[in-house]
DNA sequence: ATTAAACTTCATGAAGTCATCATACACTTT
DNA sequence: AAAGTGTATGATGACTTCATGAAGTTTAAT
């Protein structure tokens, strides 16, 4: 089962289009302002968050661009501005979709589909390689016999490279995504952390292990 | 650098849309109607197809389901179609969006990004040439038994020879590609990275071969 | 304020890749 | 057959890239 995240500060709309995903089969979660919604994303994991622009507080481009950054989730932005410069600020901030008000709740209902359709699902809440578990709720990896608690950096390295075992992730992809777009720290400080996540590991779990492709980057491995 | 197919049967569309691609950087091929667009595909590989709903012959919605079966490319349908059940059609035909004429042609490079930063690009994942697959997520090839991993010149030379077999790519060309345009070095780089392609793929695969062209440059061949 | 943990940066070294050169071979042309 | 051009091959040193240890900095908790 699929969940939404709808965040909106007016209630009825909330409701609304809170009746009609739970109709199509959806779990919706829902948030009345951007802090409540980033409160909430690390514990229920939503697959899309719908986001309205307009809200006190935080706005909806802010909201949609940390939660790129934070958490890589898809977003669909949901509002009455029709600006293409609204459009924009929404796309460029990383909405995977820009719906505007009024709408019809069944195109909103096509475009999650084609959202989670296209969408890898980085950030699932318990992923399993080989026998490490990579638990995002309790944020921690258990072997099996015993959990271990990783930390920040690490267990997101680690999170990201068990989002697609045996796939290359490439070095800068993965500065990318831990330490966000714009960061300009050294080159090496990525190094640093597969090496301390590599000894933890070492001890941890025999069957999996991160594997440099030099020249490129890194990749988890199932050892056979 | 990115390609997008255009489908239309108003020449005049297709070449306003193709000024704004250009010129926000993309390669931009273009079809009349479903059929030259299907029989396109398979050669340039475009990363994104933007197909008119109303053309002659077969029409939008069937062309995007046969792209979506035969290709699992994305396709974003633009059309003066507004009823919602045709945006549900459209999106139940496989559509990654849908976008109403008459549009800004701004919003639609926005969405074109916006689908292009969540698509995976099978087609540039994984190719097969004889028992020869290169896989680019994994970065490595295997001939069905055993995998093996080459060294970064190595894999992207044989990974362009392969994505179009028995096509001679001019040693410039491959050059250029591998070593990036401005590259001032040795010609003779070249001959020594295909002689250890050629040396690695000799104990891998027994029906594939780089052949060379004297005067031109080299292929990739099947053996038969 | 003190301390510990996490994180970043720096310096160094090892491993491996890559570019280059010299030379040998193959094909073409005269 | 000889000269000329284009490619193959082997060897080598320069260069990249990454691993590692350690020092320095930030952050958070006590």
């Amino acid at each position: 089962m699929r969940t939404i995240l709808l965040v909106d500060d007016d209630p009825n709309i909330l409701t609304l289009m809170s009746i009609h995903l739970t109709k199509a089969g959806y779990r919706v979660e829902k948030a009345r302002d951007a802090e409540s919604a980033l409160k909430l994303i690390p514990c229920v994991w939503p697959h899309v968050v719908v986001v309205d622009v307009m809200m006190p507080g935080m706005d909806g481009f802010s909201l949609t661009k940390k939660i790129r950054d934070d958490f890589d989730l898809p977003v669909i932005m949901v509002t009455a501005k029709s600006q293409l410069e609204d459009k924009e600020k929404g796309f460029l901030a990383g909405s995977d979709d820009y719906v505007v008000k009024p709408f019809e709740p069944q195109e909103l209902l096509f475009r999650i589909g084609a959202v989670l359709r296209r969408s890898a699902h980085p950030n699932e809440m318990r992923k399993q390689v080989g026998s490490l578990v990579i638990d995002r709720k309790r944020f921690d990896i258990s072997n099996g016999a015993e959990t271990l608690w990783l930390p920040l950096k690490e267990f997101e390295l680690l999170a990201l490279l068990a989002s697609s075992p045996g796939t290359v992730f490439q070095r800068s992809a993965l500065m990318e995504r831990v330490w966000g777009y714009d960061y300009a720290g050294d080159e090496q400080t990525l190094s640093v952390h597969i090496k301390r996540l590599r000894e933890r590991l070492e001890g941890f779990v025999s069957d999996v292990q991160i594997v440099t492709v030099r020249g490129v980057g890194y990749k988890l491995e199932e050892r056979t």
